[in-house]
DNA sequence: CTGAAAGCGCTAACAC
DNA sequence: GTGTTAGCGCTTTCAG
């Protein structure tokens, strides 16, 4: 019962032995489990508060067997994509009174497996991945075995799942807006630079192209078409290149708005006006797209709902409440129209 | 010595059972420490690979009193400033075999305290927290007190340090760099628009316009400066305000990026033509500020080397090689002169 | 060069 | 209502 008024290291045990009670008891008032008399619970309090006493989370989670964080892979943060995507995942699993370990694989020489090596499983309990169309599925897939959750999100391909949990958005749907929009202006000489291999991860948003193209009876050419690096400066490059092969056309379309601001960028310098002399659309809607003028048309995808449901997914898998083959859907994508798209010859 | 194929479970004592060897034993090979031999390594080794056995970082954690992972606290990711600034840290962590733990202050309801509280020296030996301008000094010196090392970085005034060590930078020449760059082509009509309170963050920065207004013998009145909220849209909201009581203009100085990068929205969206009927020049160099039609002229900081450093302060803290008073500074701000500026009358 | 014992701070069973 | 006994998985003495 002696008086110790401060203890920056305080332990349940000194918390304890001040309150005069045992350290189950303190455990139990701190966590509002088990009963605890109203007496007993001030002194308790009383001694917690005099010690500048904090649980410690550590000890917490070795002894529950539980971590109390989530793991969340992305390729790298400084992509404008991610910033929206990671702040909706660290809510999420604040929710779940979990906190947010992020690893940037792109600066990882390994591609995030020792990352994986590491934490999941010990100092995560599970992890969440944000697709970019190179994952270690494999990897991933022995995580899964070993017992530790696994789930994928930004899947593009609703009817590809892959066999891993993941959480999908209709690429291909959002495409179609896009591209319908153009067709709905009148335009017919359309180009398409693409983020991705032909069969990479843009495959599904390239599809909707097509299949828009197609519908609209617009016999379309591999001139029109640049596969490319999805980054701000391959399509900066790309549009120049596109644009100087086919100068006739009105419109590009962009597998995604990073890309697409270089496009808006390269085309800026090269003398052309957005929207009087082409128009340029793409897919996602990240936050440049709104403040550049002129403001980036584009298609929204639900960046936020994957971003919760993909630690929703996680957290019903650790519950054991959600299967292997899990395939979470999200709301529709919606056409958001700025600036960078006009009628035709206007 | 039985033969247990795979154990997504397996413990240390699994391993050592079956290379016949102790817990100790198996401690050593894994982390390289004591003396172990040639033989039994192997076999230690061995019996690793088949049970999939992988070190529980918590329990080290806990036994070894020091946690695997590193806090840092800004205010949103989604501010352009962050990402940049995070995937510097998170680097900088790594080096030193630190993981990150992000904590978004501005969804927090109580600013970060309670993430604080749980986290800090428990589930993060450190915490490194960035500068926005309301900062809860009093409750990090009470986590200083208490044996958690706390460092802050983006410190604003070299010459005002806080009570916590940090890591500063030059605002006031940064600011100098800008204005005088633009006294430089010769514009005496300067408008400025300060992401703060006149006496809040950006003080120094206002300090440093205002110096440079009067070597140039430019009488500045209150008219020509607007103090805001250092967001997008409130440098939209008061550019068009300012623009509209003081139509002559030829420049604005923004004390920050992202308000700047309203402005040139909001005078695109006016009419002005930019750089031709106003010139705009600002601070940071945000990512945004590249990717963008007329590109913004900025001062750029050194944000990496902020991240960089504070890191380093913090593991300098941890090892009681750093005093609570160190102040450490970065390198000079330098001009990065872009579209948004031009010759007065050009 | 290797092993046995102790314990990090906490919680889960079960007693009383 | 409250205390006692174990032990989470690991590392650190200290013996051999």
């Amino acid at each position: 019962m002696s008086s110790k008024p401060f203890n920056p290291a305080a332990t349940i045990r000194d918390v304890a032995e001040q309150a005069g009670v045992s350290v189950m008891t303190v455990s139990n008032v701190l966590r509002g489990r088990g009963r605890v008399g109203e007496e007993t619970r001030r002194r308790v309090l009383d001694a917690i508060e005099q010690q500048g006493y904090r649980p410690n989370l550590t000890a917490r989670a070795l002894v529950e067997g539980k971590a109390p964080t989530l793991a969340l892979m992305l390729s790298c943060i400084t992509n404008p994509f991610y910033p929206e995507f990671t702040l909706a995942a660290n809510l999420a699993a604040l929710k779940h009174e979990r906190h947010l370990l992020v690893c940037n694989t792109d600066h990882e020489s390994d591609g995030g497996t020792s990352f994986l090596e590491q934490v999941a499983g010990s100092l995560s309990d599970g992890v969440l991945v944000a697709n970019h169309g190179n994952l270690p599925i494999e990897e991933l897939k022995r995580l899964q075995a070993r017992g530790v959750p696994v789930a994928i999100s930004v899947w593009e391909l609703p009817d590809e799942p892959p066999d891993i949990p993941c959480v999908t958005f209709d690429s291909k749907g959002a495409a179609r807006l896009a591209v319908e929009h153009l067709i709905e202006l009148g335009h017919r000489r359309i180009g398409a630079i693409i983020g991705s291999a032909k069969k990479g991860i843009h495959r599904g948003r390239y599809a909707g192209y097509r299949e828009v193209m197609r519908e609209a009876k617009i016999r379309s050419v591999a001139a029109d078409e640049r596969f490319i690096v999805d980054s701000f400066e391959a399509g900066y490059e790309a549009a120049g290149d596109l644009l100087a092969s086919r100068p006739d056309l009105t419109a590009i379309f962009v597998s995604n708005d990073l890309p697409a601001l270089g496009v808006l960028n390269a085309a800026a310098d090269l003398g052309y006006s957005i929207p009087e002399d082409l128009s340029v659309v793409s897919i996602t809607d990240i936050l440049p797209a709104r403040q550049c003028r002129p403001g980036l048309t584009t298609v929204a995808i639900p960046t936020a709902e994957l971003a919760e449901k993909g630690i929703g997914l996680l957290v019903e898998l650790m519950a054991g409440r959600a299967s292997n083959s899990a395939v979470v859907h999200t709301s529709a994508p919606r056409l958001i129209v700025r600036g960078s798209t006009r009628q035709v010859g206007k």
